[in-house]
RNA sequence: GCGCUCGUGGCUCAGCUGGAUAGAGCGUCUGACUACGAAUCAGAAGGUCGGGGGUUCGAAUCCCUCCGAGCGCACCA
């Protein structure tokens, strides 16, 4: 919990008291003390906190809020609250200002803390998973991937922030159907290179990278495969295009910034007979039932639109009865929570796979799941459609050439998941220099600049006591500063219960800008030594803040640029 | 047709699960480098929060309805 939290937490508990005293002496008449907010008002002239507690308590008490509000400052106790002043505003709001002298302890916390500044315990230790991207090793990864790649990874790192153990998983989709078609498209790639009219079939994959796929198998093999029975062929083929596509795609990822802990195949679920036990164990507890040969979920019972198919009439199991097998391994592995990321392309999912989960008996709450709205890619001033099969798209390595891995990184993360994106590339690549994220580097950057100039040593000279902190720092600009600072831990702390890792790139834009405000009005370097040192402990703890947000974003942090 | 998600300045987006006068960036306009990095800063203009009802002290936020957009509604994944 962050400074300012404490202080809030302690004025909360002091309003309630006030409240209790209220009643007792008979001024204020109320049964059970309803929720009240305390919080910081955005208006700057409302002060630092305010509650509405006078406004939710005027119904009962049969008074008017002002009047309530004006009983409740009379019974409160201000010691050790930092509360200077109190007064009545607008409809009924107690509004607080407090002495800024409590900020002078944020610099010696966050120096102290250093690359820990901002970590809370929220988690308390439990175990998480993060599953994203998982894409399909048919082909390379592509825009929509990279935004999952964002978007997992730093909600992995700032769920690790806020106390959870978590790991980081990709889920291969290395059986099935499309595995099928692929080892078909992949056969007729081979067969054309040899100089044979093979269409790639319905349903097949048109990527062009296939052709480098099997020509990286023709210099290795030559022809050996033309001859062979074609089950045969399609196996070899498959075999070595998933290890070279899964290579590919982890090596995309890393270079990315994206390291995973678990890489967790599909077949081996099928291999393990797990798949087939999953089902049976649902069967055994009446939710599947038989209909027309195939085998069905009961997933109405969970309030899935209608029930689902498991196990096709020709005995093969669906995708979904992989999926379910896969997700009750995970709860299985003994993980508290389990956070997927899915395209909303597959938001009809959620409610059956939820309902799968309840109907092995495990809590569904316990599974969470992000929907990402797809990126829409545009290129010319027309929307280009993505799709796999067809092969157009944009690769996430054709991103990161053009417009670099924080630029590419950071755009994702400042979005909502939940808002659509539109991804001009003509646009992305002209304007590069003016992705945000440049402004916070550059405010790095400048700080670190700032800290060369006044010499390691001194850079790394002792914290100045809090007095002198809080006698030196008194500028508005400052006192902002300080305030953003203290703030990170709750930031991290909301960020993480709401699964959010956007706010963080909202924060970190904030921060940087209030840096640059503070720059342009103050000079840090000054003669004076107490000011000056002030200053610098001032500049080293914003540059270890924002290099704190930067690494959970999975952005770097440059010294220079 | 049914379901999910989303409609916020010209453009791209925030808005802390109901708070006071709805905020940034880009673009436009006006200013600031003979001191630590001007990839920066200070200021201005620009809004019926898609429309209409409702809930209450109070709504961009919650409910209903309509309009518009995206995505789903396979024995594909």
């Amino acid at each position: 919990m962050s400074l300012y939290a404490r202080i809030a937490q302690k004025i909360e508990r002091n309003l309630a008291e006030a409240a209790a005293k209220a009643k007792t002496q008979g001024e204020l008449d109320f049964g059970e003390l309803p929720s009240f907010v305390l919080e910081e008002p955005r208006e700057r002239q409302h002060g630092d906190l305010a509650t509405n507690l006078g406004m939710v308590l005027a119904k009962q008490a049969k008074r008017s809020p002002r009047e309530v509000a004006e009983i409740l400052i009379r019974h409160l106790e201000t010691d050790n609250t930092w509360i200077e002043s109190s007064e009545i505003a607008g409809p009924g709001f107690i509004n607080f200002r407090l002495n800024p002298r409590w900020l002078s302890a944020v610099i010696p916390e966050v120096l102290r803390e250093g690359q820990a500044y901002g970590r809370v315990n929220l988690g308390q230790g439990k175990k998480v998973q993060v599953e994203f991207v998982s894409a399909n090793p048919t082909g390379l990864l592509h825009m929509g991937n990279a935004r999952g790649a964002a978007l997992g990874d730093s909600l992995a790192s700032l769920l690790q922030m806020a106390g959870y153990e978590v790991s980081r998983e990709f889920y291969i989709n290395d059986a099935g159907n499309q595995i099928h078609n692929f080892a078909l498209s992949l056969e007729a790639r081979y067969l054309q290179l040899l100089g044979q009219d093979a269409p790639i079939p319905e349903g097949g994959y048109h990527g062009e990278d296939l052709l480098d796929t099997v020509q990286g198998l023709m210099d290795r093999d030559g022809d050996k495969y033309l001859n062979m029975d074609a089950g045969l062929r399609q196996e070899f083929l498959v075999r070595y295009a998933l290890a070279e596509k899964m290579g590919q795609i982890r090596e995309t990822l890393k270079d990315f910034g994206v390291e995973y802990d678990v890489w967790f195949s599909e077949q081996s679920l099928h291999d393990s007979g797990f798949v087939r036990s999953t089902m049976e164990d649902m069967e055994k507890k009446g939710y599947i039932y038989e209909k027309e040969g195939a085998l069905w979920l009961k997933s109405t019972l969970f309030g899935d639109e209608k029930d689902e198919v498991v196990v096709r009439s020709n005995g093969i199991p669906t995708y979904f009865a992989a999926d379910i097998a896969y997700h009750r391994n995970k709860f299985e592995r003994g993980f508290d929570q389990v956070i997927n990321i899915w395209g909303a392309d597959h938001h009809g999912h959620v409610a059956r796979m939820k309902g799968a989960m309840a109907a092995l008996g495990i809590d569904p709450d316990r599974l969470q799941i992000i929907l990402m709205q797809l990126v829409r890619l545009i290129q010319n001033g027309e929307v280009v459609r993505m799709s796999k099969r067809s092969g157009q798209y944009i690769t996430l390595r054709e991103l990161m050439d053009e417009v670099g891995k924080d630029a590419a990184r950071f755009t994702f993360i400042l979005r909502d998941p939940d808002s659509a994106v539109e991804f001009d590339l003509d646009l992305a690549k002209s304007q590069s220099a003016d992705n945000p994220v440049y402004y916070i580097q550059y405010a790095h950057a400048r700080l670190c600049s700032i800290l060369r100039q006044a010499g390691d040593t001194e850079a790394e000279a002792e914290i100045p006591a809090e007095r002198e902190l809080e006698l030196l720092l008194d500028s508005q600009e400052e006192r902002a500063l300080l305030k953003k600072m203290a703030d990170f831990p709750d930031e991290i702390s909301l960020a993480a219960r709401l699964l959010e890792p956007h706010r963080l790139a909202r924060y970190v834009l904030d921060l940087a800008g209030l840096f640059h405000t503070f720059y342009n009005s103050h000079r840090v370097l000054v003669e004076e030594e107490g000011l000056r040192r002030a200053r610098l402990a001032l500049i080293r703890s914003t540059r270890q803040v924002i290099a704190n947000v930067l690494g959970i974003l999975g952005v770097s942090a440059p010294e220079r640029m």
